[in-house]
DNA sequence: TCGTTAATTGAGACAGAGTCTCAGTATCTC
DNA sequence: GAGATACTGAGACTCTGTCTCAATTAACGA
């Protein structure tokens, strides 16, 4: 897969330029975060590791998705539950996230009225902007087929979330 | 206070539709939240309590504000932290957050412009919308006036907190 | 290729936020 | 006022995330 030797090679490069290292398990992770998740949790990709039998220890794993946001091959993301997820940047486009409170599904979307807009707000207000994270929750369409209805609005607060694996 | 005894009074009908009871220790509660408060944590609001000689588990804690969210008083917010605020809802008007990352301060904003274009985007989407959640995290007027330079896009990823009250 | 040095790792302790259980207590309704 | 039922507090527990420290490994130069 050259795509992610390419991915490889950029952490590699920026790691470099802090005087770190790449090591196997880095790489590993890399790898993994890079071929086939998108938007994962830290436990998750622990998880996954462990079930391909890559040892690497939950440290670590925080310690690389660390390194990955500082990078910006990473991007750490609310998406309406109360812990951290996680995507890879590939095409460095900016979006934001539709969450479906009912199956959990994320679509992204990339609106550039509603950043020139966003960008508008801050300007009336003085304030400097970095980064904005918008998540809107609702029902998706196949799922409002499925006659799911939705909560009064303000009152949703949890959405569907996958099964826990075990921790240890 | 005519308006805090009128929250107290929402509060206990949203409940009486529920089968529920009013208690003292719900009662303290959304006095203290609809008095001082605005943009709280749940522990900050038992540290308060505490303070004030006013005994109130962490369990009641978190089961009044569930219900509080639940009733359409509360509303839940991500402010960039890895836990939840909480505020009050008084004028109802939905509205997002500019997040400094030097200071913590908050900052409110409604635009019935973004929330046009966000209604947009889900129609476009086929997504029925319930609830949305935008903070816009950079660096406030003040701070940049202090000399703060924002971080580069899209790796800031902590904010400014304020030291945290022991637990027990 | 080898040795040195400094970064990295894993195990497990720790911390913070939030949930759950259960026995004792308070509220509401009649 | 009594009974039924919901509520509370204490503390155990879970989950996410961080930290420490001894042992390991990558990277660089000779």
């Amino acid at each position: 897969m050259p795509h992610i030797a390419r991915e490889i090679d950029r952490f590699q490069e920026f790691l470099k330029l802090q005087g770190l290292k790449l090591t196997n398990e880095r790489t590993a992770l890399v790898r993994e975060i890079f071929s086939t998740h998108y938007h994962f949790e830290a436990d998750e990709l622990l998880f996954k590791m462990k079930e391909k039998s890559v040892k690497i220890s939950r440290a670590t794993i925080y310690r690389t998705l660390e390194l990955l946001v500082k990078s910006g091959m990473v991007r750490r993301v609310h998406l309406g539950e109360d812990h951290y997820h996680y995507e890879h940047v590939s095409g460095n486009a900016h979006h934001d996230h539709l969450v479906c409170t009912t199956c959990g599904g994320v679509v992204e979307f990339n609106d550039p009225d509603l950043e020139t807009r966003a960008l508008q707000i801050c300007e009336k207000k003085k304030f400097t902007p970095t980064f904005h994270n918008l998540q809107i929750l609702g029902v998706c369409d196949s799922c409002r087929r499925k006659g799911q209805t939705p909560e009064a609005p303000d009152r949703v607060q949890m959405i569907a979330s996958r099964p826990k694996q075990l921790r240890k």
